[in-house]
DNA sequence: AAACGTACAAGTATACTGGA
DNA sequence: GTCCAGTATACTTGTACGTT
């Protein structure tokens, strides 16, 4: 049995020939010059690339119903903890590994998201930064990954600055030991704390689209800050349910349904650059940092060992992304259900 | 144990070359 | 000169692991 590699003459097949022939099974990446990936395999082929490895049994990039991206060095999901019970990666949904800069997620996203800050990278997507952000846009869609990163809270104030990082390099080298080692775990913990409330916000909210999000998220998000293990876990008093709640009103949430008119029976309404609403949301951006910076104060107060300890803002804020997806899946159905 | 940085293997994109 | 297949190389990504 033989399948053909159909060309399609507006493209080029990448690490494979169109005219030879491939074993079945075969693991192809291509490309094409327009960029359509819904390429057709119609035939067997045979590898000729070291890369390339034979029967591994995943298809090329774009093929898959999955979507998964061509594995470099497959994970074996573990047998023992079933993926319901992973912690998921907040940027992507892979297997989180614990929090990376204040934010739950996987190695890779917290990898990208310390280089990029590292060098400073500026993306540009290519879809108008509207990606859902999964394994396999991950890859795709730098700026999207990136901003993702930030809106749940990422943040580059937990990287060590250069000199830290000198210091410490210095110090595995020469074991020199003291003030400055105290410094870098210092600020370390303060920039998560002290300074968060003015990095966080990502906000181009208005106020009719504040209200409309609104609706609703306070009985999901105390449903959420109820659910048994979570508020035990944290101990969530009160207090900080109101300013959670309340920080949350007061954020915008890229990944949401867009507020554009390409979705009718939208709560929201379309994004406006004109002065008022850039004061509107510039006075809704000073409200959330003050609300962010109360919730700090009041973790930082409360904070203890049983409490979570320094990270309990972090560990708090978590519980703010998990508020936002749960209010772009409300929605989403609220769409679905008229009358909502 | 958690969260950080670093090293490195492997994947991907792009530039380049040579033949038809 | 153009197109295309193949190769080289630079860059990016994800994982493993050491350190604090």
């Amino acid at each position: 049995m033989f399948l053909i590699l159909e060309n399609r003459g507006t493209g080029y097949i990448y690490q494979a020939s169109a005219t030879q022939t491939y074993p079945v099974g075969t693991c192809l990446s291509m490309r094409f010059v327009d960029n359509d990936k819904k390429y057709k395999i119609t035939s067997m082929c045979q590898l000729r690339r070291k890369s390339l490895e034979p029967h591994c049994g995943v298809l090329a990039q774009g093929f898959g119903a999955g979507g998964l991206p061509l594995g470099r060095r497959m994970r074996v999901v573990s047998g023992g903890k079933g993926r319901g019970q992973e912690e998921l990666c907040v940027v992507c949904g892979d297997k989180a590994s614990g929090y990376h800069y204040n934010a739950l997620t996987c190695e890779g996203c917290k990898g990208f998201f310390r280089r990029s800050v590292t060098k400073k990278a500026v993306y540009q997507c290519k879809s108008g930064g509207g990606c859902e952000m999964d394994m396999y846009m991950r890859r795709k869609c730098q700026d999207c990954r990136l901003r993702k990163c930030r809106a749940v809270g990422m943040l580059a104030e937990c990287l060590l600055t250069e000199v830290q990082c000198q210091s410490k390099r210095l110090r595995k080298g020469g074991k020199v030991r003291g003030h400055k080692e105290e410094e870098n775990t210092d600020n370390k913990r303060v920039s998560s704390t002290s300074r968060l409330p003015g990095q966080v916000i990502e906000s181009r909210a208005d106020p009719v689209c504040l209200l409309a999000s609104g609706t609703g998220m306070a009985i999901l998000g105390f449903d959420l800050l109820d659910f048994p293990d979570q508020s035990s876990l944290l101990s969530i008093s009160s207090l900080e349910v109101m300013f959670l709640l309340s920080a949350q009103q007061f954020s915008h949430n890229p990944t949401s349904p867009s507020p554009d008119a390409t979705h009718p029976g939208s709560l929201f309404v379309p994004r406006s650059t004109d002065r008022a609403s850039l004061q509107a949301a510039s006075c809704i951006e000073r409200m959330q940092e003050l609300i962010l910076d109360l919730l700090s104060r009041v973790c930082g107060a409360q904070a203890g060992a049983a409490r979570g300890g320094p990270q309990r803002f972090g560990r708090l804020l978590g519980r703010l992304t998990e508020l936002r997806t749960l209010r772009h899946n409300y929605l989403l159905l609220t769409r679905r259900q008229p009358g909502h």
